[in-house]
DNA sequence: TTCAAAGGTCTTGCTACTAG
DNA sequence: CTAGTAGCAAGACCTTTGAA
């Protein structure tokens, strides 16, 4: 049944109900009821699921049909007043490694006169979405949106503001050539013990090759990159669409295991 | 063995609906 | 229009699990 197939590809991903939660944007426990067969998706639901597993939105309907024949919840009109914005939570634990990561390459490249935000969120992208294909794990696990200009992280300006309010970072607008250029700079160190040697050394490796590239290099070299390439306008990249990836993009020697 | 994180359950409060 | 009520979601709390 459907609750049971949910449950297997979340673990299959390696991730908690509190994430899958968050990106759904309901609480917890309201999670678990889909989980238990007790609650249905709503459409959207099910669709942003699909694009977090990286499979087909059509795979959910198979797996529900093979139950028996309920309809998949009606999406429920929204109450008329405020509660309509979009509603970003970022899980605690995450919250905290994606500011970490942030002060950690604003340290170190940060300073640089190319990177301006489009950058940063593209080494961002870069990041994560090479850290999945390397090790199959989550690293910042941030919801990259596909926008004109590039892969986008939705958390950013949740993680950002928390930061400038905290005094961890600060943000510089000023003229790059002819544009106009958000810069962040770093006002305390990062704390490595929040990272494994593993991701730092990852960080390290996605900076050599990308950090030098200005916006539009980036945009350019970002849009033929797989996932982004698979993902429609304004949806979420998906992660598992990395294993598709091809040369010059792909970081994983895959002849080399079996 | 201890502690934090994740999973599971109970209770409360809100909203929408209905009968008077 | 109001009081009663059913259903749902979230917060609070408890239990289990696993890493150090």
């Amino acid at each position: 049944m459907l609750a049971k197939f949910i449950q297997k590809l979340r673990k299959k991903h390696n991730l908690t109900q509190e994430y899958l939660a968050s990106a759904l944007g309901i609480s917890r426990p309201t999670y678990m009821q889909i989980e238990r067969g007790e609650r249905e998706l709503t459409i959207t639901e099910a669709e942003k699921l699909a694009s977090i597993f990286g499979i087909p939105f059509e795979d959910f309907r198979r797996a529900k049909d093979s139950s028996i024949t309920v309809e998949i919840k009606k999406e429920k009109l929204k109450p008329k007043s405020e509660k309509q914005e979009i509603r970003i939570s970022v899980p605690q634990k995450n919250l905290e490694k994606f500011k970490e990561v942030l002060l950690y390459v604003l340290s170190k490249v940060g300073g640089k006169p190319n990177v301006g935000e489009a950058v940063l969120y593209k080494l961002l992208y870069f990041i994560d979405f090479d850290f999945y294909e390397k090790f199959e794990e989550q690293f910042i696990g941030a919801t990259y949106i596909k926008n004109h200009y590039g892969p986008t992280p939705v958390e950013f300006k949740i993680v950002i503001d928390d930061m400038i309010k905290n005094g961890e970072v600060v943000k510089v607008e000023g003229k790059y050539f002819n544009y106009l250029q958000r810069k962040y700079l770093a006002l305390r160190r990062p704390n490595l013990d929040i990272l494994s040697g593993r991701e730092i050394e990852h960080i390290d490796d996605v900076l050599a090759r990308l950090s030098d590239k200005n916006a539009k290099e980036m945009e350019i070299y970002s849009h033929e990159d797989i996932p982004w390439k698979t993902a429609e306008d304004g949806k979420p990249l998906s992660y598992e669409s990395v294993f598709y990836r091809n040369e010059p993009y792909s970081v994983r020697n895959y002849e080399d295991e079996l």
